[in-house]
RNA sequence: GGCCUCAUCGUCUAAUGGUUAGGACAGCGGCUUCUCAAGCCGUCAAUAGGGGUUCGAUUCCCCUUGGGGCUACCA
């Protein structure tokens, strides 16, 4: 790929109060792109439709960055204390605060005939596209008021008639290389005369990002495979302001199992409900990044710093990927039972704090059940039973195989016995806990799950559970002892 | 409908003219086993169809089929 000057790529979201899994996708391509080249990487926040603005979101948005932890170069900054901030020279990075910048751009293509005023009424472009459609004619603009005379516009401006400016397309072909689907050519003839400014006096999406673009230095815009029908307006514009284009590349579409672009209506679409799930932001960018590309395919995990090293453009796949729940769990599970012990207690605690003020055996638990761990939302489930005061033992549960009540209640005192006179240091070690447990039974010459079935639901009260082993050395001798007097009561 | 675009196991993907078409998730089976997990081993499973080009096509070209996107004073 050609660069000029250093690379200077940028995201755009609208703050509609949610980051789409499938920006943050895109998101990850940018900051790949841009932390491997020295460029830098930028935000940009996209609010020009007024009616759609959500207040409070951009903050959201910001906030999520930061807890993803990826770091632009330029753009809006939430603070510490909750304030608003922008860094970078060629802010504001908020297009809303930089309306009066696009007007002018808009005047003087009036001005030099690539556009023109347009007063027709949204009743009457709504009733032209319904004719449109009912005589199979692909919807476009019927250019009414380009017919108009300079002096009927200048008395119609004067009398403050609503109106729009329109681009006016011209004759030809439009193409552009995509870096990663080659050369995509439209004819001109399809394009809409696009509305550049609305009667609001914003601008529109297309000249507000060509504008933007142009003024900020970009180089490299990635976006949506969505974009690719409406890149030849972008290029247009550029055209008739003699502006150079950046490069435009199209990623592949996230979809549902259906393959369907992703949607609200059949799974979450929001970063922020994936974290709220409990995913961890690197299983999620490592994850997200491997959808739609992959380095050489041998393996499934990549730290943040190798995927910014290997990433290449034009390797990114053209076909829309189907995100495969599945699959992220077990990348996410894979983070929770690879990362640091100190690091995962930490993602853990959060979650289940409200089961007990004892830290230690908090942590205990989240130890436990970290082999069976998927996404952190599951820890309170898997863990709740250890801090109950009692158990409520289904007495069916507690009968291994077709072992009857009264041999359950022989095992499981006789066990009680047993573990009455063990010495403290076996409630420090699983794994001697287990070897003297197992001793014990060959001495008595049992089966082990005639004894350890009985002991492990007398422990747990669950039907899966960490093994009894693991219980008794988390539980201490005490309260093994009665939680395995509580299960003989209902042995009776 | 029109335009654009895409097409390797169920899913994510590797292999860009020469491989027994590879890996991962899921599935299935086994080992282990007090349960569920985890782990290890094994197994099922794909080049959408048809034409070309070529000594040779997953790979290049064309057609068909199928999927998806766009078609706003939304981004």
């Amino acid at each position: 790929m050609i660069e000029k000057k250093s690379m200077r790529t940028r995201i755009a979201p609208s703050p509609t109060g949610y980051m789409h899994i499938g920006t943050l996708r895109t998101v990850l391509y940018d900051y790949f792109l841009a932390r491997q080249s020295q460029g830098q990487f930028i935000v940009r926040i996209e609010d020009t439709d007024q009616e759609r603005l959500v207040p409070g979101t951009l903050e959201s948005l910001l906030k999520t960055f930061q807890t993803l932890q990826l770091d632009y170069d330029e753009g809006p900054v939430l603070m510490d204390d909750g304030s608003l901030s922008q860094k970078g020279k060629f802010g504001p990075y908020i297009q809303s605060e930089r309306l009066k910048i696009y007007q002018p751009y808009a005047v003087e293509l009036v001005e030099r005939g690539h556009a023109y005023h347009c007063f027709c009424s949204e009743e009457r472009l709504t009733k032209m596209r319904e004719d449109q459609v009912a005589a199979k004619q692909a919807p476009k603009y019927d250019r009414t008021c380009l017919e108009l005379s300079s002096e009927e516009i200048k008395q119609k401006l004067a009398s403050g008639e609503s109106h729009v400016i329109r681009m006016k397309i011209p004759e030809g072909e439009s193409s552009f290389i995509d870096p990663i689907r080659g050369t995509i050519t439209i004819q001109n003839s399809e394009v809409d005369d696009q509305i550049l400014l609305k009667s609001d006096g914003f601008p529109t999406y297309h000249l507000a990002v060509v504008i933007d673009d142009h003024l900020m230095e970009i180089t490299h815009v990635l976006r949506g495979e969505e974009w690719i029908s409406s890149t030849p307006k972008e290029i247009i514009l550029h055209r008739m302001l003699g502006w150079d284009m950046p490069t435009y590349a199209h990623v592949p579409l996230i979809l549902n199992p259906d393959k369907t672009k992703l949607s609200k209506r059949k799974g979450d679409v929001s970063v922020e409900s994936y974290l709220k799930k409990g995913y961890l932001p690197e299983a999620l960018i490592n994850f997200l990044s491997l959808l739609g590309w992959n380095p050489t395919a041998d393996r499934e995990i990549y730290t943040r710093s190798e995927l910014v090293e290997l990433f290449i453009l034009s390797k990114v796949h053209s076909a829309g990927a189907v995100l495969n729940v599945e699959k992220l769990n077990w990348t996410n599970a894979h983070y929770l039972k690879t990362m640091e012990e100190g690091t995962y207690l930490e993602w853990c605690r959060p979650w289940i704090q409200t089961l007990s003020h004892d830290r230690s055996a908090l942590d205990q638990a989240a130890l436990l059940v970290r082999d069976r761990l998927q996404i952190l939302s599951e820890l309170p489930a898997l863990t709740q039973f250890l801090f109950e005061d009692k158990l409520n033992h289904e007495s069916a549960l507690l009968l291994w195989k077709t072992q009857n009540k009264q041999e359950a209640a022989e095992r499981l005192t006789a066990a009680r016995h047993f573990i009455v006179g063990l010495s403290d240091d076996l409630f420090q070690s699983v794994e001697k806990m287990d070897s003297a447990i197992r001793a014990w039974i060959v001495q008595r010459g049992w089966g082990n799950g005639e004894v350890l079935w009985p002991l492990r639901v007398a422990l747990s009260g669950q039907k899966q559970s960490p093994g009894p082993f693991e219980l008794l050395v988390a539980y201490g001798k005490d309260r093994a002892l009665a939680r395995i007097d509580e299960a003989l009561t209902h042995l009776v």
